[in-house]
RNA sequence: GGCCCGUUGGUCAAGAGGUUAAGACGACGCCCUUUCACGGCGUAAUCAUGGGUUCAAUUCCCGUACGGGUCACCA
């Protein structure tokens, strides 16, 4: 593969949102430029007037941006080709494709959709795939001319040779060969005078200099017609790397009704942006060593075109919150802390707390940042909850040993000095108390927990939950323990 | 249906003509433990299938099955 002034590619179309497949594309194509020092560009796709979305191309520069896929070239920034809006670039194609006419690559059609309707019906009754019938494709020069001065209108095919084979290359496939004849007389040139998908991709590929085409696997039926055209203009053929579909299923791929296919999506979900793109990077392309959690830079110094899977992956959001988890278990505490803080405070909204015990309790527990909000729903207040709670079998609490243990801890907690209120106070104090006793620590701690949280399962233990709550309001819910267990 | 592509545990996957067929997630078990977790240790589980080629095939070749893609004046 030659790797020396790469210039590589995203072309998203403009749809209001960025599907998960699409963004791994981008992050393929990210990669490949940056690997190798070349230039990636962002070229928008938005010659489909039908589906054109309010905003949608915001969608696309803001998710590119929140992973750090930085375009070096683009509508918004410019650059030496442009324009990289591709509604902009309209006029260029016609004279491109009139120029393949002439070398005999293409020809005039001057058939109505009306009559290929009506020529794929009879196709599809025969059982044959519809194809262009090539009905003009042999039409005189004078009768070309003579349709073309009357105004009737046309559009440009694509020659394809009659017999033969055309054979173009992939970097992960290899050779693929197709004969000539399956390939279709496609159109080019639209009768509105602007170009198909599939020819201004090719015009557009060589005017930008692209070098690494990345895509997904439905373009490879499309590819040796491709090659026909960079053969027809006498231009290089860039390199090209197919990747395939990410699927929901074994049958299906990942859909926007599976309503977990965007990367909107999993953002609102409570992923870690980095994570997001490390467990992409992984559906589907394998690093050589052992290392799964990776950096974009680290996946740019590892990447390599021969880890990419030739079959489809299907999507596993279990592995993928997993993968969240290392990443925020990774985290620094102050960075955990500025993630975290905005979803702890949708239930607590409590100041008088130590929000960095809270805070470093959290983090190992913090498998999605929407976990969150459900675990400090106990601070701000106290609910009502059953005595129930008292009972723990391994370490054979009930309330009635409860009603001891937390008359035991409000001595202990009223010892402690106001400004002596930290975890490690905390701690030793109510651990000497349990040695004079000579109890197991859960027959004091657990009793703390419930009387504390009134929750089964809580971010710490008694001593952590203590610590966060404060002096003040720990006393008041172990008295309101007290009297619960005293009824 | 034609053409193209693919198929290693439940999932992502490494691997190579001769291996005990990695690793991760998940599952299960044990340990740790003041809950839930984290962490540690361990167990189960994979080469779709039939033929070749070969001393040897999961790895190479052919067929079959299954799956995907594609067959627009959409991108």
């Amino acid at each position: 593969m030659n790797t020396a002034n790469v210039r590589t590619r995203f072309a998203p179309s403009p749809t209001g949102y960025m599907h998960i497949g699409n963004l791994r594309t981008a992050l393929y194509t990210y990669i490949i430029a940056r690997k190798y020092g070349g230039k990636f560009i962002l070229r928008i796709e938005d010659t489909d007037q039908g589906r054109f979305v309010e905003g949608a191309t915001e969608v696309i520069y803001d998710t590119l941006r929140k992973c750090g896929l930085e375009w070096d070239e683009g509508p918004d920034i410019g650059g030496p080709v442009g324009p990289y809006i591709q509604s902009e670039r309209m006029g260029l194609f016609k004279e491109y494709a009139e120029q393949l006419v002439k070398s005999g690559h293409a020809y005039y059609c001057f058939c109505t959709k009306e009559r290929m309707e009506q020529v794929h019906e009879e196709q599809r009754a025969k059982g044959i795939t519809p194809t262009y019938d090539r009905h003009c494709r042999e039409l005189p020069q004078e009768e070309v001319d003579k349709l073309l001065a009357e105004g009737v209108p046309y559009v440009i095919r694509q020659k394809v040779p009659l017999d033969g084979t055309t054979t173009f290359h992939d970097e992960l496939y290899g050779d693929i060969t197709v004969p000539n004849a399956d390939l279709d007389d496609q159109i080019l040139l639209k009768a509105d005078g602007m170009p198909t998908y599939n020819f201004a991709n090719v015009v557009d590929d060589h005017l930008m200099g692209i070098t690494h085409v990345v895509r997904g696997n439905e373009y490879l039926s499309s590819a040796p017609k491709y090659n026909l055209l960079y053969e027809a203009f006498g231009w290089e053929v860039p390199t090209y790397i197919h990747v395939e579909h990410i699927m929901r299923d074994a049958t299906h791929k990942l859909s926007k009704r599976d309503g977990d296919a965007y990367f909107g999506d999993f953002v609102e979900k409570g992923f870690y942006i980095p994570a997001i793109l490390n467990y992409i990077a992984l559906l589907g392309w394998a690093p050589k060593g052992e290392q799964e959690i990776f950096t974009l830079d680290e996946l740019v110094q590892e990447f390599d075109i021969s880890g990419l899977s030739k079959s489809p992956a299907i999507f596993d959001p279990v592995k993928m919150k997993a993968i969240n988890f290392e990443w925020i278990k990774k985290l620094s505490l102050d960075e955990f802390k500025e993630l975290a803080l905005p979803y702890i405070r949708q239930t607590c909204k409590s100041e008088d707390i130590d929000l960095d015990v809270l805070v470093k309790t959290l983090q190992p527990r913090t498998e999605l940042f929407t976990d969150i909000p459900e675990k400090v729903d106990f601070i701000d207040e106290l609910r009502e909850y059953s005595t129930d709670l008292y009972f723990n079998k391994k370490m054979k609490t009930t309330p009635e040993t409860s009603l001891e243990a937390l008359k035991a801890a409000s001595e202990v907690f009223e010892g402690i000095d106001d400004n002596a209120w930290t975890e490690e106070n905390i701690h030793s104090a109510l651990f000497a108390k349990i040695e004079a006793l000579g109890v197991k620590n859960g027959w004091m701690l657990l009793p703390i927990r419930a009387a504390l949280s009134g929750k089964q399962s809580t971010p710490g233990g008694g001593v952590e939950l203590a610590a966060i709550l404060g002096k003040k309001e720990s006393l008041a819910r172990i008295a309101k323990g007290i009297e619960l267990l005293s009824n």
